[in-house]
DNA sequence: TGCATTATGGAACGATTGGTTCTAAAGTCC
DNA sequence: GGACTTTAGAACCAATCGTTCCATAATGCA
């Protein structure tokens, strides 16, 4: 099958130790150097196998959203209703304040805010990125709009946009180092909102 | 009075042009090439009159939040009532989604994303800025309740999170390519939270 | 006219950036 | 053993980073 000297890495491993330094650093500030360290392989391994630091950008991204979409998906799914899923994860969240995992923040947030609208590729698919996340929101209203608990009225759309706002500014809230009380009452705020 | 050669150049729009270099490019990025070409000043004259590059950003987002202040305070005094004056606040950021400003965003929230929790004194700098602007929406919702259009028994600390926190996400979804449309839905929800 | 003081332009600092290329060694399959 | 691929590490590139230094220029004061 396979000829020549196997991987002494594993992709995936890497590529998860990549999005850790992008996420805690940025795009920019993070060195390849850093990554270098991060992902315990040398120079030519990281760009034989991933091509160049925007490229691994990229991967690392993907896999973020990828892990970030599938988990809140079970979680909509294991969840009694969708409403409770909307209701504990802003909770959850917030509850969160003062821990490392919070002021991390959501790489794609984050990336969002860094890249803006520049026009190249890392900078639309961090558009594309906020949009899954919009996507799911909207999924997730759907649904409790089909069990009862949001008004079918009501539109599903501009309520995942609100939704999408609430999470993004809950985070940069965070990020600015609010207390879990001070960001509690503003997501129990969020949260009377939907009803 | 002055001793020794004069000052070339206005401290004053030398900050404010190094402002616009922080706010397109942010802390990290902007480099202090960029910001001597925008300064139209010496390398020598920036080290001289503001030290290094933190304390010159640390300048312009104190220039910037303070300027951010007074103009909204301008606003809200001039405004028939301060829910009339929140209302515009979204709906004008909401409304200008698509021009050059809506996608540079706030430079408060920028560096407050940014920086994160560092610790570090641009860091905190950040989120003393966000805690201004958190207050300039408090001091707008007790004068709304006293006017009659927010209920009065509504906790403002809560409600002024709650709009710091929208104003924030807001942010976020204008800088990700959200439309004027998609915005304006959004905000019109948080809006409606408020009464 | 000199002196003190401050600002200026520009060179230069050492370190680091992202990216590329190279070499020699090592591992795996046929 | 030969074909193939990855490995580590060094070297290199031009560019950039933030910062420091120095001689010079421009002003007020004596």
């Amino acid at each position: 099958m396979t000829r020549g000297r196997p991987l002494a890495f594993s992709p995936d491993q890497a590529i998860a130790q990549a999005m850790q330094v992008f996420w805690a650093q940025g795009y920019n500030s993070a060195s390849t150097r850093d990554l270098l360290v991060a992902m315990q392989i040398s120079r030519s391994s990281l760009y034989q196998a991933f091509g160049n630091k925007e490229q691994l950008f990229l991967e690392a991204l993907h896999r973020y959203r990828d892990n970030l979409v599938a988990r809140l998906e079970r979680k909509l799914t294991a969840s009694p209703s969708a409403l409770t899923f909307i209701e504990g994860l802003f909770r959850d969240t917030a509850r969160d304040a003062c821990s490392e995992r919070a002021a991390l923040g959501c790489l794609i947030f984050n990336s969002a805010s860094e890249l803006g609208q520049r026009g190249d590729v890392p900078s639309r698919e961090a558009a594309v990125a906020v949009a899954a996340i919009k996507q799911l929101f909207h999924q997730a209203v759907l649904q409790a709009q089909a069990e009862g608990d949001i008004d079918a009225n009501r539109d599903a759309a501009m309520l995942a946009n609100y939704l999408t706002l609430s999470m993004a500014g809950l985070r940069t809230l965070l990020k600015s180092g609010a207390s879990a009380e001070d960001a509690g009452g503003a997501v129990e705020q969020v949260l009377i909102g939907l009803r």
